[in-house]
DNA sequence: TAGATTGTTAATCGATTAACAATC
DNA sequence: TAGATTGTTAATCGATTAACAATC
C-alpha cells in the first residue's frame, strides 16, 4: 500500500501531531481568539495567513487533515474553528498555573487576559520579598515561597510554573519546583535553567524575536 | 554543474538567510549571551542543543555554512561565536527602540537587560496617562504621545516601537507609528494590528507558547 | 594515546507552494 | 449565475537525522 494510512494524515506521527503542526495550530488559535474578541464571525485562510505569516495553502492543509471545517466561498466560522483546534490540541480544559515573582512583570502577567483566554488560570502568586507578602495581585494574595510548595502544587493541581523572578533567583527556584512535581516551567528570566529531562523549560525571548525581525528589515 | 554554488551554501538564498536559519541563529545568540554571563568560555553543539531544543547536527550544520568556528574535541568559544553570529545576522550595531506604555509591562521591559543585551537601546518612553507624564522609568522621563512623534522618530533614529499598551489603544497608536515612519512594531497587546506591507508586526504570544508546551506534556 | 567533538555526507522526511476543480 | 474560497494534488525545496572520518 502506497496510499496514506487513514489514521495518520500528513502532519501527524501516529497519534501525535508533529512539532510544526502543533506550533501552527497554537498560532491560529491565538489569532482566532483575538478575531473573536473583535467581533469577527468568519475568517478566510488568506486573512489567517496575513496575521500569522503562514502561507494560506499551508493553513488549509493543516486544517483539512482533521476535517472539513470551512465553507467554500465563505471561510471558516471563528467560534467553531476555535473549538475544533482546542479539541485537536487537547487543551479544551482549564489548566492551573502558579506565578512566581510579584514585581512589574509578575503583575503585568497577572492582570493580562492572555493566559485566561487560552484556558490558563493563575491560582497562586509567590514572592520572596517579605514586604510584598499579603499584598493583593489580581485576585490573589502574594505568598512566600516556602516548604509548603509541594503541598500547594498537589492541592491546586498546578501543571505550569511561570517564573518572573530575577535571574539569580531562577535556578534555585526551578530546583524547588522540580522537587515539588511541576512539569512545565515558563521562564521569563535570563537564566539558563538546568532541569531533568521530564521537565520542559520554555525561555521567553522577546529580544530574540526582535533580532530576527530586524534581520529581515536590514536586508 | 550539480555541485553547490560557493556563494550559496545551504540555508541561504543568494545573499539572504532562510527564515529558519535566521530564527535559529537568533536563538543560539540568546543562549550564548546567557552562557557568557554565567562565565562559560566554551560550549559544545550538544550543550547548545540541550538549551535550544535544536538538534546538535543541525547546529553544527548551521554554523559550518559560514566558517569553521569550532575546535574539535573542545567546542565553540562563546565570545567569538557571539560576534560571528552577530556579523552573520548583521546586528552588530546598536538599534534604538521606543517604548509605548508605562504600566507594569512597560516598566518591566524598561528595567530588563533582555533588549540591552542584544544591542537594543530604549531611547524614549511614552504614555497617554497625564498622571504618568514626567515620571522617570529607567533612565527616561515619560512623554506624551503626540504630534511630535515623527520628529522624535527621525531625531532618535528609532527603528522599532514596542507596544505595551491596552488592547484598545494599540491600533490607533500603530497607525500613528506607521505615519511617523516606524518599520517594526513589537506588539505585546492582544490586538490584531493592521499595517501596510512594508511594516513588520510581531505579536508576542506567551500563552501560545504555553499551549504548545502543554500539548507535548499531555500526549 | 584516548576521549571528545567538530565538520560533512547521504538519506529521509516534512514544509512549502502553485494550481485548480469543487462548491458555497 | 458570478465571485469567492475551500480542499486537494503534485512538485519542489529545506530541515532533520544518523553516522563517521577528521582532528583537537
Amino acid at each position: 500500500m502506497i496510499e496514506n494510512d487513514a489514521e495518520t494524515p500528513f502532519g501527524k506521527v501516529g497519534d501525535k501531531l508533529t512539532l510544526g503542526v502543533a506550533a501552527r495550530l497554537s498560532r491560529y488559535l491565538q489569532v482566532l481568539t483575538q478575531a473573536k474578541k473583535m467581533g469577527k464571525e468568519t475568517i478566510s485562510s488568506q486573512e489567517l495567513s496575513d496575521y500569522t505569516h503562514v502561507n494560506s495553502t499551508q493553513i488549509r492543509r493543516d486544517l483539512s487533515g482533521f476535517g472539513k471545517f470551512g465553507k467554500r466561498g465563505v471561510g471558516y466560522n471563528v467560534d467553531s474553528l476555535v473549538s475544533q483546534i482546542r479539541k485537536i490540541l487537547r487543551t479544551s480544559g482549564q489548566h492551573n498555573i502558579a506565578l512566581f515573582g510579584a514585581g512589574h512583570l509578575g503583575r503585568a502577567i497577572a492582570s493580562s487576559d492572555i493566559f485566561a483566554d487560552h484556558g490558563f488560570r493563575v491560582v497562586a502568586i509567590f514572592d520572596n520579598d517579605p514586604q510584598k507578602l499579603g499584598e493583593t495581585v489580581g485576585a490573589h494574595q502574594v505568598r512566600q515561597i516556602g516548604g509548603e510548595l509541594r503541598q500547594i502544587v498537589d492541592e491546586e493541581d498546578i501543571v505550569v510554573a511561570v517564573l518572573a523572578v530575577p535571574t539569580a533567583a531562577a535556578q534555585p527556584l526551578a530546583d524547588e519546583l522540580v522537587a515539588a512535581g511541576v512539569k512545565i516551567i515558563f521562564n521569563y528570566s535570563e537564566a539558563l535553567l538546568q532541569v531533568p529531562p521530564e521537565v520542559t523549560v520554555h525561555t521567553s525571548s522577546p529580544a530574540v524575536d526582535l533580532l530576527y525581525a530586524l534581520y529581515f528589515y536590514l536586508t
